[in-house]
DNA sequence: TTACATATATAACACTGTTAGGTATAAGGT
DNA sequence: ACCTTATACCTAACAGTGTTATATATGTAA
């Protein structure tokens, strides 16, 4: 794999939780198939998460109380498993937007030096 | 260690490679050390990267020509490791520098969504 | 019946930052 | 003399995380 692919897959597996949480916070309650098929429509088909990337976030975010979940497997189709945010995930994804952008700012000051 | 220290940690290490490359570009010829205070330094002491990231990713980029390297051991002192970027180096910042603008673009759009 | 979209899950693998430790020179304080 | 700090580089072991691959299962359109 080439070092710009490696690079920009570096850029973008930083920001995964951030857009889960953030499409969590969107959506309501929702899921992961729901939640991957939002990141690439907002991204106009330019992110495409991977299945094995997102469940195991979710779980991992339930599983500290970020996230809470429930199976629904009203009438027909695959079960699907509902997130939602809990008010410590409000509370988290509210920081973290903070830090987000004060991260982008720091960012701003080494990349764009003209010197 | 807390979530939001990890998604701190997980945002910040996907920026890892484009500030040690923009750091080059703005320094000219420079070296490891060098490059850990000038991103300190520019990030308001918000950004201390360890030496046993920053060294590994130069001796990476070097070994696929991104950088090219040598050791100035001139007169007292701990010998330095000196690197620069090649022209190979100099068209990757570009490129990378695009990508990064544009990921910009598609995290906020995910990012600042409010309905 | 074939293919695709929907929907979730886990094991094995590769990659990368951190922790921890090692080596070495030089300056400043006690 | 001694100690600490700053400078300067390196590597091994570890932990964390995305990818690849695979499995399971339902519904729909060609």
């Amino acid at each position: 794999m080439g070092i710009r692919e490696k690079v920009n897959r570096e850029l973008r597996s930083g920001l995964y939780t951030l857009f889960i949480l953030k499409s969590v916070d969107a959506l309501g309650e929702t899921y992961g198939y729901e939640i991957i098929k939002y990141i690439e429509k907002k991204s106009n088909g330019k992110i495409k998460m991977k299945d094995a990337t997102v469940y195991p976030v979710l779980r991992y975010l339930d599983r500290h109380k970020i996230l809470r979940s429930f199976w629904a497997t009203t009438g027909s189709g695959v079960p699907r498993k509902y997130y939602a945010l809990t008010d410590e995930g409000k509370k988290l994804l509210k920081e973290l937007m903070e830090d987000y952008r004060e991260l982008e700012i720091l960012a701003k000051n080494i990349l764009e030096v003209k010197e």
